[in-house]
DNA sequence: CGTAACCTTGAGTAATGTCAAGACTGGTGG
DNA sequence: CCACCAGTCTTGACATTACTCAAGGTTACG
């Protein structure tokens, strides 16, 4: 039955307090392993690289870091000479807009670059939080311009990376924008299903996602008090099923026709031709 | 006093509706001339571009087209072999939700690359419409990979377009899930004004743009009535004057406050250091 | 156990949508 | 030049959605 399920969490930080927990730990300056393998795997989905991009990719320089829930990859404003791309755990980005208010504008799963916005800006003005256990690798920007520009195929490669992200942000702004309460929810958890399923199958059992009902509403323009009404709601019609702090999707099918859901933004099928 | 105008419109075209005028007449091929300026000024604004950069840009090929106000610039699920530039004129980036609703997604002005998102993908998920009569240049897409492989720093130019093009769609996302009404029409006002500036300021007057109170409220999640009322009380405020289907704004500064505008999601001042 | 964060629910309120009618505008054809 | 017309703007009355506030229950974790 279950199609896929997330823990609703119990350690989210609020948006508006100063959560200054979840400080990086220093990793150490790594060289040419493994560790890279879910931004591999990520830009394999859909580009075609060769043997010698692989090589490149797997062997760029990066620094270890892990945060825990609730702890900051990317602070907005800060200045930073790494991008970070996510190798374990789930993340959010977010923009705060006055009043203690925050819109959470993305969110981030293994193997998702972290801030190739930053790429070439100076500052980040969005921030982005850990929603788990999280681990990124950073790699200093110097190595990442060197690598793109000796190897086209991987700037490609970011270069789609980039548009999807582009394609997910058009999607989410109809989400917000035109659909109810209801829909926007469905829909919301639709995305998280299909990307999570894909997670998993490639990477094994990912953890627990704490992704507390605040955090849906700071995604879906809605507060989380009707968050939680809504969640109510497609549990009277069948469509998912909760206990505890986890959701469970009972019929799929129904799930997205209510949501008006079509994966095709997502881009998970297809390799460019060319 | 006034700070910006645009003529609201007449003859938009509703987003359910077919709209099948407005199809593009069959321009000439050309090869190298001043046609795409608009384009090169643009992407130096923000990118370093030097005499051979800009030589390859000015020598694209193109095909010129013009459409009316209404017409489709790209229409969703098509496939084609070239992207556009707009070169005159203004469009927007438009989704279609179920229901015969449509989100606006984007705001097009000349020199922006209106399709850059169909560069790796097989077919748009969205489709770009004109509020203006509107001059664009259609560029062979293998033209575009071919000079984009032979100047890195012309494909930096195209990369560095995107990542501003996400964060405008991010501030948008917020606009539209965190903030009131009156909040969002000041605050896509203020957008307008400050990106409107810039182009009369470099390729001298633009024509009207013709958007219509159900464009804003598409826009903005918002229904084209509300949007009605949240205009005349802007002007109650003092914020703004409409007269006939001409808006202009009074008092900039106290409309960006009660926008929560920062332009610098625009990233309109700095070029890259580097 | 105790506590902080989170979830749940209800009652009342505010914001936004819906429907409908009339006025205005710019363009078109006679 | 005028009359007409489609599209748009404007406004009011009313319906609905979503928010706010508040209280109490639950969960995870120390």
């Amino acid at each position: 039955m279950a199609c896929c399920a997330f823990r609703q969490g119990t350690v989210g930080v609020m948006a508006t307090s100063g959560g200054e927990r979840g400080l990086p730990s220093v990793g150490e300056i790594n060289v040419g392993n493994v560790e890279l393998q879910p931004l591999l795997t990520k830009l394999k989905r859909r580009s075609l690289l060769d043997s010698k991009d692989e090589a490149a990719i797997l062997t760029l320089p990066f620094e270890l870091k892990t945060l825990r829930t609730g702890g900051y990859l990317v602070r907005s404003g800060k200045h930073t000479d790494f991008n970070s791309v996510l190798l374990h755990g789930f993340a959010c980005r977010q923009k705060a807009v006055g009043g203690g208010r925050r819109q959470i504008t993305a969110l981030q799963m293994p193997g998702d670059t972290v801030d190739l916005h930053n790429w070439l800006f100076q500052f980040a003005d969005y921030s982005v939080q850990a929603m788990s256990a999280v681990t990124i690798a950073q790699i200093p920007r110097a190595a990442l311009i060197e690598v793109t520009t000796r190897f086209p195929a991987i700037m490609r490669a970011f270069g789609l990376d980039a548009l999807v992200d582009a394609s997910i942000s058009m999607e989410w702004m109809a989400n917000i924008g035109r659909r109810n309460a209801l829909m926007r929810l469905a829909h919301l958890l639709c995305e998280i299903a299909v990307r999570r399923e894909l997670i998993d199958s490639q990477d094994g059992q990912s953890p627990y996602m704490r992704m507390t009902q605040e955090h849906l509403g700071d995604a879906l323009g809605l507060t989380a008090v009707h968050v939680n009404r809504m969640f109510k709601q497609l549990e009277r019609d069948g469509l998912i099923s909760q206990n505890k702090s986890t959701f469970v999707i009972l019929d799929m099918p129904r799930l997205q026709a209510a949501a008006g859901f079509e994966p095709a933004y997502l881009h998970l099928e297809s390799l460019p031709d060319e």
